[in-house]
DNA sequence: CTATATAATTAGGCGTGCCTAAAGAATAAG
DNA sequence: CTTATTCTTTAGGCACGCCTAATTATATAG
């Protein structure tokens, strides 16, 4: 429970705060075992790993509840997603990667991006807002915007919009990720009808109960 | 000796490959010394270090002799040496740094750069020739464009340049590098007489005998 | 309320890259 | 040629971040 506020962390440690920081939905705690699964660590060294911040006063970790983030450990989480969306905004804007090719290589530049190197980019790319899916860019107080979302119903036929959230069950959601519904996809509505409404996202069409929509969250 | 062709090195191994590559004259082997001393590592590291370069094929070490890097090392040494040079630029020429603030940073980048980002980077800043201090920056297929060096004393007065190498003395060298005449500072000639010049570099000039000057290569 | 699947923990290990201390080898200077 | 100095090597250790295997605890479905 030392404070360390000025210690500089290691990559490692980093990149747990910001999965944290990602995956948590509101306050709730992140279970180890989808942390775990997204930085593809065992559990074993993911649990050693989050006792470890916890010490460091970043973390609390309650077993059987999962990890989340105290004031110290959100603030270093929100530095690193600082540094991490405006490279995003750079490979994108002005390198012109995909989406996806940003963000493995802004996974990497962002541990190496000094306060000086994160407020002259920020600078160069003119303050943006968000980055290339839409998301929020912590600002250099450690102020995030929170984002406006919508259930995708609320959109009709010819409005579209990022995806942000998919609050379905595995099933769903595993299903909607084949089609390439998953957080960060761009779509557009094509028409909506009383129980059901057809998407486009990417090349391919989607038909949707409303009751599965009222559960993806856009913006 | 095993070829290890494809295999990526680590950040340790990078930063040994290009520190060989910066400081060898010529074919000339690497003191070990001068390579601790450089990497702040201790000698016994930087031995075990060599040893394991050696290993892989990279380098050659001979006791008592130094480091010198192989062919593949090289090539290596010249992959880094390209993306930090690319990234010198882009921090100068884009984010208004310092040469040197820009040295420290790319040496972070350099190690997370994918061949895709150093060749947008690359097309982005307009296939630079050069780093912001004059030297040369390796192109893609690996060939170094040699730079064209002068002795300080083949200029004339009004004349000016980036100092390249000094090849003096330890105190001669310190005595130097104290006033600012060192590796990528940029100079101007005042004056030459028949045993002496006068050399302007930042706000200070500096007296220099012609035997001194000699020894001093400028581009 | 108990069985079963899921999560947590302990114990022991591994590779990397660095360190110090101490001993041994070669070069350069007298 | 020998001594002093510098360089090399061996030995033993440490921190980090990861691993597997095996054990123990919890939660939840029946």
């Amino acid at each position: 429970m030392s404070a360390a506020s000025m210690v500089s962390l290691s990559e490692s440690m980093q990149m747990y705060l910001v999965t944290i920081a990602r995956l948590r939905e509101g306050a709730q705690p992140v279970p180890l075992s989808q942390l775990a699964d997204t930085l593809t660590i065992s559990s074993v060294s993911v649990n050693e790993m989050c006792r470890k911040l916890q010490d460091h006063g970043l973390v609390v970790y309650r077993p059987y509840k999962g990890a989340s983030l105290t004031a110290e450990g959100e603030r270093r989480a929100y530095y690193i997603l600082r540094r991490h969306r405006l490279w995003e905004v750079f490979l994108v804007e002005k390198l012109g990667f995909d989406y996806d090719q940003s963000h493995e290589t802004a996974c990497q530049l962002e541990h190496v991006t000094s306060p000086l190197l994160a407020d002259r980019l920020d600078a160069f790319l003119a303050y943006p807002a968000v980055n290339p899916s839409g998301e929020p860019i912590p600002r250099i107080d450690g102020s995030l915007a929170e984002r406006v979302l919508l259930s995708l119903t609320k959109l009709s036929a010819g409005q579209g919009g990022h995806v942000a959230r998919c609050d379905v069950n595995v099933a769903a959601r595993a299903f909607l990720a084949e089609r390439g519904l998953r957080p960060g996809a761009r779509f557009t509505v094509l028409a909506t009808a009383e129980e059901s409404l057809l998407v486009r996202v990417g090349g391919a069409h989607i038909s949707l109960a409303r009751s599965l929509g009222e559960n993806i969250k856009v913006e």
